[in-house]
DNA sequence: TCCTTCACGTTGCAGTCGCAATGTAACGGA
DNA sequence: TCCGTTACATTGCGACTGCAACGTGAAGGA
C-alpha cells in the first residue's frame, strides 16, 4: 500500500475546520468548499475523506461529544463531580464558547435529522442518569427529587449557555445561577462553601 | 389608489408559512420561493411584500413575539403569573411545539444577525425583569436571591423547552420540573399547591 | 520494472439561491 | 377617458451548492 495516512487525524483536522466555520458564521454557511477553504485544502480533499457532507456533520458532532466525555476528569466528592461536569457545559472560555455554539447550531439542525438527534438524546439521557446517581449519593436531601433535581440541573445549564452565548446573560451570573441551584439540588451544605467563588462582579 | 390591500395581514400571512417551513424543515430550508410555495402564492408576491429575505426573517420573529406577548393574561397572584408565562414557553401542545422549533431555529440564526440577537436579548431581558418582580412581590423569601431565581427559571424552561423539542424529556416531566422550581423561587408556598397539578403519568 | 492502490486535485453538472428587472392587469382619481 | 399607482407574475442572472467523474503523482509490493 502506498502512502499511508492516518484517516481519523485528517478527519479530525477538517472536523475542527467545520466547527470553526460553524461557530463563526453559523451553520448555514457550513459548505464543502467553505471547510475546505478554513483548513487551508481543496474540496476534493474533503470529498475524499467524508463521502457526503452529512457523514462530515455527524463525525463532527462525535468528536465535540468525545471531547466533553474526555474532559471529565472523576471526583470522589458528588458535587464537585456534578459542578464540574457542568460548568463545562458553559461557554466560559474561548473554547467552551466555539462548542457552545456549536451545540445550539446542532440542535437546531436536529430538528430534521434523526440521526443527529438521537446522538444528542443519548448524551443528554446520560448525563441526567450521572448527575441524579450522584444527587442520590448524598444523602442530606434537598427539596427536589432527584430525578427532577437532576434534569433541572441538565435544562438549567443548557439555558443557561444559550442566554450568556446570546449576550443575555455575563458569565459571572451564570456561575451564581449555576451555583444557587446546585446548593438547592443537593440540599445545601452550608457547611462545604462552594468549590470555587466566582471572582467578583455580576450584573 | 387601486387595490388596496392590507398589507400586514399579507406580510402575516407570508411569515406564517415562514413559520411552518421552519419548524418542519428547519431554517436552512427556509427560502423566497419554499415560503411562497408553502403559502400557495408566487415568489414574486413574496418579493413585493418583503425588500429582502432579512426583512422577512426578523417579521416573522416579531410575529410570534407578538404573540407570545399577546397570549398574558395578567394575574393578581404573582406566582401564577409567572407560571403561566413560563408554561406557555414550553412545547406542550402543538402550537407551542411550532413556535419552540421556531425559537430553536432563530437562537442559531441570531448567532450571525446582530439585530436578531438584539430582538431575542430585548425579550429576555423584559422577561426576567417581570419574573424577578413577581418574585419580589411575595414576602415569604426563598433560598435563592430573586434575580438569581428569576434568571434560573428563564433558563430552566429555555433549556427544558429544547430537551423537550429533541425528545430528550416528555412534557409531564417538564412540567413538574417546573413546578418544583417554581416552589424553590417562591419559597414553597407549601399551602397554595401548584394552580393545576400535572396529569398524571411520567416516565 | 511494472502495476495496483491510495491520496489527492480539477472540472463539470444540475439544481437552488437571493434578487433585480420587466411585464401586465386592474383599480381609482383627475 | 386617460393615467398613474398598486399588486402581483415572469424571466433572467451570477453566485453558490453537493456531488460525480476523471486526472495525476507517488509510494510500495510482485
Amino acid at each position: 500500500m502506498p502512502k499511508q495516512v492516518d484517516h481519523h487525524e485528517r478527519r479530525t483536522l477538517l472536523a475542527d475546520a467545520l466547527l470553526r466555520v460553524a461557530a463563526r458564521d453559523g451553520l448555514m454557511d457550513v459548505s464543502l468548499r467553505h471547510v475546505a477553504t478554513e483548513a487551508g485544502v481543496t474540496a476534493g480533499m474533503v470529498q475524499h475523506y467524508f463521502r457526503t457532507k452529512d457523514e462530515m456533520m455527524i463525525f463532527a458532532l462525535d468528536v465535540v461529544a468525545a471531547r466533553v466525555q474526555a474532559r471529565l476528569a472523576d471526583d470522589p466528592d458528588p458535587r464537585r463531580l456534578v459542578r464540574s461536569l457542568l460548568v463545562q457545559l458553559l461557554p466560559l472560555d474561548a473554547d467552551r464558547e466555539l462548542e457552545g455554539r456549536v451545540a445550539v447550531a446542532y440542535h437546531a439542525y436536529a430538528a430534521t435529522r434523526p440521526d443527529v438527534a438521537a446522538r444528542l438524546e443519548q448524551d443528554t439521557r446520560g448525563m441526567r442518569a450521572a448527575v441524579a446517581d450522584r444527587i442520590r449519593a448524598v444523602g442530606h436531601a434537598g427539596p427536589l427529587e432527584p430525578d427532577i433535581a437532576a434534569t433541572g440541573l441538565l435544562a438549567l445549564v443548557e439555558g443557561l449557555a444559550v442566554h450568556v452565548l446570546g449576550g443575555h446573560l455575563d458569565g459571572d451570573t451564570a456561575l451564581a445561577t449555576l451555583d444557587g441551584h446546585l446548593d438547592v439540588a443537593f440540599g445545601t451544605p452550608a457547611s462545604t462553601p462552594p468549590p470555587a467563588a466566582p471572582s467578583g462582579s455580576r450584573a
